[in-house]
DNA sequence: GTGAATGCAAACTCTTTGCATGACT
DNA sequence: AGTCATGCAAAGAGTTTGCATTCAC
């Protein structure tokens, strides 16, 4: 059901662009399609690259800018890995939940997720004085392909 | 103890540094001094600042190497908190282990450590089939003193 | 003396911003 | 028409690298 989260996503994020206002624009709507379709764990660039391949004429700004809004509107989640890159992936409104483990030898990242680990967390926030909104977990090692060419 | 403990991780780091071949050297022993001295999740930049202050003439680049040296022999703990800058703190092998919590206001980081976090970790490390050698936490939110100004 | 480590400056990457042009309502 | 959004190019910030010099062993 991947494709259909995602076009799930796509609609949702049009139509909430709308509401608050924004105009419709053709190479926002190439991002958000791009979003959609590279799936989890994404670069400004790797939209760029499958933007360019296919000929659109957006620039590298309006990618940023775009990214900068759907993060602001809680429409993509933004994070990183240790990498000193930003990644965003797609955020469906009281949707999955998903943390990343990363290969340090390919870079590979992969989403996963436990209910126990969210637990946790959770039960950390009550403990802490700060008013918590969000948390990152990512686990760093080696995939298996990796693992494998050792 | 932090003092102490500050002291132990010097004396062990230089240790380390010159069983592991690598000459002694004034920019590094500042440097890590400075690591020291300045304690949990400190950026290059905090480093430099620190050295200039002190009439050091240690050049940037040499406190990215020394950082990168250290970080790859496992003596400094490098990680980000999503906002575009590496942080570095000292790591004592063995000795504590803590997440961070960021102030998205203000940017203040804190860290705190949790034995249910952990435990949830480590189950979650025997169920996946990359090989994991680290991790990282990251809460984000906003700290006592943006909550009362607010 | 030899090679590692340094400092400086230039190069690089990622991201943001200024500004004139073009597009949506 | 009046703005908002875009594309381009330039600017910025953080980090890395090339190279001649200095320093440790």
């Amino acid at each position: 059901m991947a494709s259909q989260t995602a076009t799930d996503w796509t609609a949702h994020t049009t139509e909430a662009l709308a509401k608050a206002g924004y105009r419709s624009s053709a190479a926002r709507e190439e991002v958000i399609a791009a979003i959609a379709e590279l799936g989890c764990s994404i670069t400004a660039r790797e939209i760029a690259d499958l933007l360019r391949e296919r000929g659109s004429g957006v620039g590298l700004a309006s990618i940023y800018r775009a990214l900068d809004l759907l993060d602001r509107l809680g429409l993509v989640q933004r994070f990183d890995v240790g990498e000193g890159v930003a990644r965003y992936e797609a955020a469906l409104p009281g949707g999955d939940h998903h943390h990343h483990v990363v290969c340090d030898s390919c870079g590979t990242v992969e989403p996963f997720e436990d209910e126990e680990l969210e637990r946790a967390i959770h039960g950390l926030e009550s403990r802490t004085d700060f008013a918590i909104s969000a948390h990152d977990v990512t686990l760093h090692g080696e995939c298996p392909s990796c693992r494998a060419r050792d």
